[in-house]
DNA sequence: CTGTTAGCGCTTTCAT
DNA sequence: ATGAAAGCGCTAACAG
């Protein structure tokens, strides 16, 4: 290992000096033969300073941790690379902790990884939706003191979320059936903790009131066999709404299973809008019509919010709303003149 | 922030002293009540020791950076989850850095992460293969200082390997579709610089010559688009092969496409097997039949392997084969009379 | 049983 | 234009 202090030794200087030259100091004037001298000495062996001992002096790691909850969900995998990206570029490393299904913790919970300096700040992904509007934990107090942001979800203390704009992605799902003549929709979604969740239900029922359309909310697990239960249960029911919109990819399996099983024509019978793409949407036997979200764009907005807290530059909560659009593939077509099976 | 010297100075003691109680020294006998008294103040202001500074002396910094190919490939996902885990429960943080696609750098171009102390170890999933039977990248030095284990790939460098048995999976397919009365076999997979596919393809020869069977070999984009292409150039050439493997999921999807599109049943007229299990193969029109590779077991191998090389204790390559199993889902049937279309 | 001392590798006043 | 010295927070010999 190559330090400081020997390509100061070898160049015959003080190790000040060195830092100074290497941290291209500006105020510092230095002769012009010294700077050549350690440049090239440090070129030569290959020098790379410590981050540790640098962070240790400086208080600031260069890094941040990003808590995800183990979903198979690719919608991750966006938000993942966009966040890595945009923290690359901003000159930090990202450390990944995914946070258990089984037993969720509190975001609180995370905060040590910041008073233990391994980081600097947290981007909060984790699983239910926290205080505020849950009702269920108590503002957390070790959180509140750490730089943090939550990342697609609101957390219990307002003026740190970076969401999407979900009710817009709602409105582009409910414009395009209402235009098409559909009167009666069905969302299927995950469980309503999710803060995603609620948020496209809550946007649901509004917009198809404003809208004059009948609205059905069935939350079930954000997987394949969710989906499928899902359809299954409300086929038993009665007819389905003309008009659905789903939540997750896993969901849409499912529920395209399910509809098959049961003989219900897509899109002749009903409709179908995934509100979360994925390339494979474009290749099912009935091509998915689906609902474009910016989730990289949303991973590289929360690091960015997350700098500027550590940094002490102020920030509010922030809503992603672009890139956003409205994917045509042929799963939507106007309802059947009667109500489908 | 509560350093180790504020709880010394509160208990009366030296700060040596805390840090011989903080970390249960066990030859040091320590006052039972001096233990006490550390213990409770240290408790009471949620003393957190400074990971930086510990790090800064042990030169250990506890962390591991995991490269990986930026995909979609959901297999990354589940490698990943499986090195995380077991990265926590040996006491380490896992940092990730995606590769860029467009510009994939060599193995030891992430050697600076050790060297500059944010990492201990290096697992990498870069891109492409590596020096050793590619013939591309002369042996590189900068990584054989720095511990580190290549993942799902071969290193230039042998005795640092950590994969799956891809022969393995190869042979479950074959003898499955052979047992059926297969005698011509298609592998569709993804680019032959790749190393899982390079060992797919090279298995799937040895194998179908064993077996007496004709094997054609087709390398495309590892997405739906390769995959679909695929099967369109194989069409415009004849009639395919009777059973068909492939690559990756998104492929996968790719060739259901494309078969759809040219009218060629499955499994009436050819046989398919996903090399690459996901839940969402059981809920297509045609569930697919799947062998499920070991991805968890490989990134908690790859801890341990990678954890081992920080430590020392030696370490030689690793095949990963449990546990795999084909799963049966219905997209394979016995040959027809006539070869497909 | 506990305190003293000396750093890990780097940066930053303050001198000169 | 450069050197000296102190210290980030913690630990590990070595004393006593």
């Amino acid at each position: 290992m190559v330090r400081l202090v020997d390509i100061a030794s070898a160049v015959g200087v003080h190790p000040s000096t060195v830092s100074r030259v290497l941290n291209g100091e500006v105020g510092h004037s230095l002769r012009p033969e010294t700077v050549e001298r350690i440049l090239a000495e440090a070129r030569a062996r290959g020098y790379r300073p410590n981050a540790l001992a640098r962070a240790l002096r400086h208080h600031r790691t260069g890094a941040l941790t990003f808590v995800v909850p183990m979903l198979r969900n690719p919608i991750w995998v966006r938000l993942q690379r966009g966040a890595l990206l945009r923290a690359a570029e901003r000159g930090y490393v990202v450390m990944i902790m995914e946070e258990p299904m089984e037993d969720p913790k509190p975001p609180g919970a995370y905060s040590y990884l910041v008073t233990e300096s391994r980081a600097d700040g947290l981007l909060l992904a984790t699983s239910l939706r926290g205080g505020r509007d849950a009702g269920g934990a108590n503002p957390d107090e070790a959180l509140s003191a750490v730089p943090h942001v939550f990342v697609n979800r609101r957390g219990p203390d307002a003026g740190n979320d970076v969401v999407m704009d979900e009710a817009a992605a709602v409105r582009l799902f409910l414009d395009h059936v209402a235009g098409l003549g559909h009167r009666s929709v069905l969302l299927i979604d995950g469980r309503p903790e999710v803060d995603t969740v609620y948020r496209r239900a809550a946007a649901t029922r509004r917009h198809c009131a404003a809208l004059g359309l009948t609205a059905v909310i069935s939350h079930a697990d954000a997987t394949e066999a969710g989906g499928f239960a899902a359809i299954r249960r409300l086929l038993a029911t009665g007819p389905l709404p003309t008009a659905i919109g789903v939540g997750s990819i896993e969901q849409v399996f499912g529920v395209l299973a399910a509809l098959r099983d049961a003989r219900v024509a897509v899109p002749g019978a009903v409709s179908l809008v995934s509100l979360d793409d994925d390339e494979s949407l474009a290749y099912l036997d009935v091509p998915v019509t689906s609902v474009r979200m910016p989730l990289a764009e949303l991973g590289a907005a929360a690091v960015d919010a997350l700098i500027a807290r550590i940094d002490g530059t102020g920030g509010s909560d922030v809503l992603i709303g672009e890139p956003m659009s409205l994917i045509s593939r042929g799963s939507v077509g106007p309802p059947p003149a009667e109500p489908g099976t």
